[in-house]
Order: C-alpha cells, then structure tokens, then sequence
DNA sequence: TTGAATTCGTGCGTATACACACGACTTCCT
DNA sequence: AGGAAGTCGTGTGTATACGCACGAATTCAA
C-alpha cells in the first residue's frame, strides 16, 4: 500500500470517527451531528435559502430539506416564503434554535479540544490547509481525464 | 474562526467531496463508493466474519450485513457457515467479485492521483499520519472529559 | 456440568446522502 | 410580450450508517 492508495481509506476513517463520536456526544441533546451542522451554517448566515444552505454544508439539497422538515418539526428552525422569489423558503433559527445551539457548541468542545491536541496545535492549520486542498480539487473540474464523459458541466466558480 | 473549530468542517468537506467523486466515478459500473471498501477490504483478507468485515472497513456490523445482502445478489461475495463458529459466517469474493474489484480499482486510479497531486505528493504521508492520529484519538478512549453527561457509558478498549 | 456473560448475525427504526423527475416560478433572450 | 432555459423546492427510490433488541451459539466461571 503505497501513500497514494491509503489516503482515501485515511481519511475515510479519520471522518468516520469523528462523525461517531460526534453522534455519541450529541444523543443525549436529540441531535445528530449533521443536524449540528446544518445548525452552526445557519447560526452564522441567518435566513438563507434552502439551497444556499446547502451549498454552504456542503449538502446534498434534499437532504437539507428531509432534515429541515424534521428540525422543524422539533421546532429549532422556521421556513418562510422568500420575500422576492417565490419559489424559493428563507432558513432560520428559532429562539430555541439559537439556544440549543449554544449548548451543543459547548458539548462539542471536548470533541474539537481532542482532534485538535491529537495532531499537536501546531499542525492544525497545515492539515486545514491539505484538506481544503483536496476538497477544492475533488469538486472543481470534472476529472474523467480523456473523453469518458461528454456531459462536463464546468460550474466554474 | 479559529483552526479548532474549523478543522472538524475542513475534515466533513474533504470526505463528503472524495465520497461525491467516488459514487459518480463508480456510478457506471453500479458500485457505491462504499461498496467499493468493502470489495477492497475483502480483496486484502478473504474469509473474513462479518464482524471481523467491519471492524477492518470501518464501518458498523449492521451496516455491513446490509450491504453483503445487496452484494450477494449481484453475485460479488458469498457468505458461508464459519467452519469452527456456527454463529459466524466468512465472506469471500466470488470470482465476478475479483474482476469487479481490479475492474474498479484502474476506474478509481484517476481519483487518488487527483487527490495525491492535490497535496502535493511530499505531503501524503504526512497527513496520512495526522488523520490517523486523529482516527486513533476519537477512536480510543471515551472522552466525557468532565461530568457533563450523567450516562457515561464508559466501554474502555 | 450447568449457568452466566460474551459474541455473532439478524431485523427494525430513524436519519443521512444523493440521483432523478416533477411542478412552479424567474430570468433571459429575442 | 412571449417563450425557452434555468432555478427552487418537493417527492420518491435506493444505499449507507448506526443504535437497539433479539435468538442462537460459544466461552467462561464456579
């Protein structure tokens, strides 16, 4: 197994990890990491669209939606009519939204305070880096090298 | 944002685009991205139980017999009585299942040189090892640090 | 040996995750 | 203005992902 083979499974595992530990965590509050998620997204961007949420997770648009319907229905988020798009539902936090919020982003400190002594302070910032590295070239071009695929719908940035 | 904070969503953006690229890269050969661990696990260590499956991939037992459900009917793995554990079963490839794999295994090559190049390749064992450090660290001891949940339920290792 | 604790796989319930098709609405182009 | 193209949310179908409870088999202990 050379590098090249095992950094998918890496990181694979590494995100597993953290996304069972963070569900381990966060049982006890009725929330589910990708709840959390989409939560923190919306604490720091208030009303936005369905699909700018999305966009933001990053999330697929319908499972924001399943997942709003059911943090909805627990009563932490509101969707209104966009007031100049009809089609479109502004996201936003309720009061018990914002409050329960809060105290996930306190019972979560123990997972990041352990991610981040794990790979010594000092690499923090490097591995931010080499991950937002690999994100950006994983979703920008359509890779397919040769011909493979004639539908490259290039979304430039 | 501080790199604490921001390390746990640099991590989620980086497996969620691999995972995206890897489903779309499979799609037509009708493998999941995940199916395509296990194939791979199975590949590198053949009669394995189901639990010994998926405590290599990593991935959750249950998780695990759904997909060899699935598998076994398309006649890429067969599961057998355990020869000294008749409560276990083993798992193998089946030779569809061989071809399949080497099959996705040229497909997948243009995605890890992708992701190999994106780091530039003097980086891959370096943050192979920071991600495996932080899969050990979330894996190992149960955190709870302080006494904020009162169900702690401290299964060591 | 017999009974308790463990372990294996199964089955169910819930929550992502995403593709795809659909209807409704906006935008853009002529 | 009017129609084509694009965009937004919805709804459905399939595939993880995991907790939990269950029955069956194995292991351990007295």
């Amino acid at each position: 197994m050379d590098a090249k083979s095992e950094l998918p499974l890496a990181l694979r595992a590494a995100y597993m990890a953290m996304h069972r530990r963070t569900d381990a965590q966060f049982a006890s509050y009725g929330i589910t990491a990708d709840q959390f998620v989409l939560l923190a997204t919306l604490s720091r961007g208030n009303a936005l669209t369905q699909r700018e949420l999305a966009r933001r997770m990053p999330s697929d648009p319908s499972t924001v939606r399943a997942m709003l319907v059911l943090l909805e229905k627990h009563g932490l988020v509101k969707r209104d009519v966009h007031p100049n798009d009809s089609r479109a539902r502004t996201v936003t936090l309720t009061t018990t939204g914002k409050r329960k919020f809060r105290q996930l982003w306190t019972a979560g400190e123990t997972i990041r305070k352990k991610m981040f002594e794990a790979i010594q302070p000092d690499n923090a910032a490097l591995l931010i880096g080499l991950l937002t590295q690999l994100a950006e070239s994983l979703n920008g071009e359509s890779l397919s090298g040769s011909s493979l695929s004639p539908t490259n719908k290039v979304q430039s940035a």
